[in-house]
DNA sequence: AATGAATGAGTTTTCATTCAT
DNA sequence: CATGAATGAAAACTCATTCAT
């Protein structure tokens, strides 16, 4: 690539081991966090940051080395709680047939995105493509997964698991999120979850080896 | 009342007479387009759109109120370009027998959104979410288009029309956008529109009245 | 005084013989008038004001050679109006006894501010102190008017008719610009003005000889 | 609700608790006054304020919310000013008999108007007709203020106290501006305040009751 | 002469970041 | 360590003025 790798920064200035350090680094991250989602990019300014967080500006750049660095934690931590969630919720996948496996991977997807919705708006919205990594490799690793579920289902004979799980993932992802953006109620609506699992099964039904 | 009532503001702060302030807006406005295409959101400050442009700032605030009035004659015109596209690759839609029928939407639906992909997603980045109307207004009348299509051909049998149009487009929307974003190079691959293809396929075939 | 006398300008820039051109300047000038008095000095931009004459931009410089020229022009011609019709309201003064004459003065000043009120004081807004002088002269050639009336009338036995004309000139014109500014309709009010006589009569019994 | 709805938006934008900060606001109005005196209002930008203060351009909108309300402020502060040097001169105003008491009056008036006589000009003048509420509050409370005390004077048996307040406050003040614009250095003339003296004592004859 | 497109210095304002206390 | 006052580069935008057509 033309861009050069940035030299990696500590993640956090300072390693708070205090009780303290530690709680101030949450409530600095947590109000990031709030002001993101709810107020969008543009009124996340660290100083506006810093005071609905309840400290000055200068604890702020105390643990965190400029703003960057603490959207990056933010992202981590977004894309770290999507995780735990989706991990949760794909419990026991491989002991469940085709048809309820599939429900239930779609049911994990939704309720990943559901995690910090407006949040997961605002950063998909305020971070430059090249800033988009975090997430990106979430979605990779996603794949991925997928992928190995598909392949570890004979009975499926995908052919292509790896192009079949990009395309599931990647269209499951992009609906639910055109969804939260223009109809965010009806992310909830079973119908739509019904008309997704239809949609992966008559994928898969395509996808199968000739 | 003389004048009829105005909703919208005029689309031009001041309509060029002379040719040379056409070639002047034209320059603005293609200025904007490739920074933010290729530096992003971030870079395009009005002083370095006029610069590009190489024009004064003066020229640029002569014909757009505010930066925000560039941007939106920019969505209006990308947009307005991708429409452009998609009616072309439609035409003669109603004539061929479903199968081929499906491979020219998804093939439409990936011409529309290679018109400007960097700008596209620089568009979608830099727009507030409130502001993306234009946009998902263009992606709302695809969903009816696509709607209609669905119910015109009583042999698909389709149970809910709306729901699935929704779907069919949301998800490849998502998907030609997150390639785009993650493999550029990828969307020219003729396997991705036969997945692609075939998933519509799959999902129409799920999607049948009972 | 420690500015130096500037360099005199030619007051137009060129002399317009031609009736259109005079029509022109004429515009120019009125557009100015009314914008500085409707919408005040923030308005009265060179630009607006060759809009609203219905000229280019570059014709209104033809004619001026630069804003302050055209300010000043307009405040000669406003000087000029009152002037006009302080004269006209002071005909046959003379030949009135004195609580009659000293009626008419009052009513003549009064008359005089009256001329534009919102422009007088968008004038007195927008002139920076050391454009005031026209205004200014005005004012003191009305001061040394009164004092000549005064000392006319032996009868009225004015210690120092200087100091009682400055006095009251001064009085009348502050008296009627704070009333035009918070109270314009009270300008007409009659029971003003028979107190500004009797303020005026008062004030000669007490500067009378001793 | 918790807090108390506030009409007016706070002074300041912050509140300065370090006394840094608060020679830091004093410096800044400070400044602006000088310069709007010396320089008029043209020329009282926030930039040249902010350096003739001595401090960041960033430090006077740290506590000024824009432009607008610093003048606010300064006019605030010099109508506050006013108001002490007009009560101090006006004490015991009721033991003294007429004559004396109408001497003092015009002596407080003159003082109140001579406590930052430049700075007053260029307030009059930077201020639009709707800003101009302070000052002109400053002086309507003036005129009650005469109002009361003439009513007060039963022996004056003045007929119409609000009008013959307002005639005399108006008149005093023009009178006293305009010579500070035209004549700074006569504004300490004795013979021209035995004269306003004069004036008020002869208006108020004139202004008894029939 | 007239036009109006173009100019750019100058203005207000924001916000990430530093550093003295 | 925490505080918050201070910084100043940079952004949006205006408007008097010039000049090619």
């Amino acid at each position: 690539m033309a861009t050069p790798a940035r030299k990696t920064r500590p993640r956090l200035r300072r390693s708070p081991v205090q009780g303290r350090a530690q709680a101030t680094v949450e409530a600095i991250v947590k109000a990031a966090a709030q002001i993101l989602a709810r107020h969008g990019p543009e009124a996340a300014t660290t100083n506006a940051i810093a005071a609905r967080a309840g400290v000055s500006i200068g604890s702020l750049y105390q643990y965190f080395s400029d703003r960057d660095a603490l959207i990056t934690e933010l992202v981590r931590r977004h894309v770290a709680q999507m995780r735990e969630v989706l991990a949760a919720a794909l419990q026991g996948l491989e002991d469940r047939p085709v048809p309820a496996a599939i429900e239930q991977i779609v049911a994990a997807i939704i309720a990943s995105h559901r995690v910090a919705p407006r949040l997961h708006q605002a950063l998909h919205q305020s971070l430059a493509v090249s800033r988009l990594a975090t997430i990106d490799r979430f979605e990779a690793d996603l794949e991925e997964m997928v992928a190995l579920a598909l392949a570890a289902r004979e009975e499926l004979a995908i052919a292509d698991p790896g192009l079949t799980a990009s395309l599931l993932v990647r269209a499951l992802g992009g609906l639910i999120r055109t969804t939260l953006r223009r109809e965010p109620e009806r992310v909830d609506d079973p119908a739509l979850a019904a008309a997704m699992t239809g949609m992966i099964l008559g994928t898969l039904e395509r996808a199968r080896r000739a």
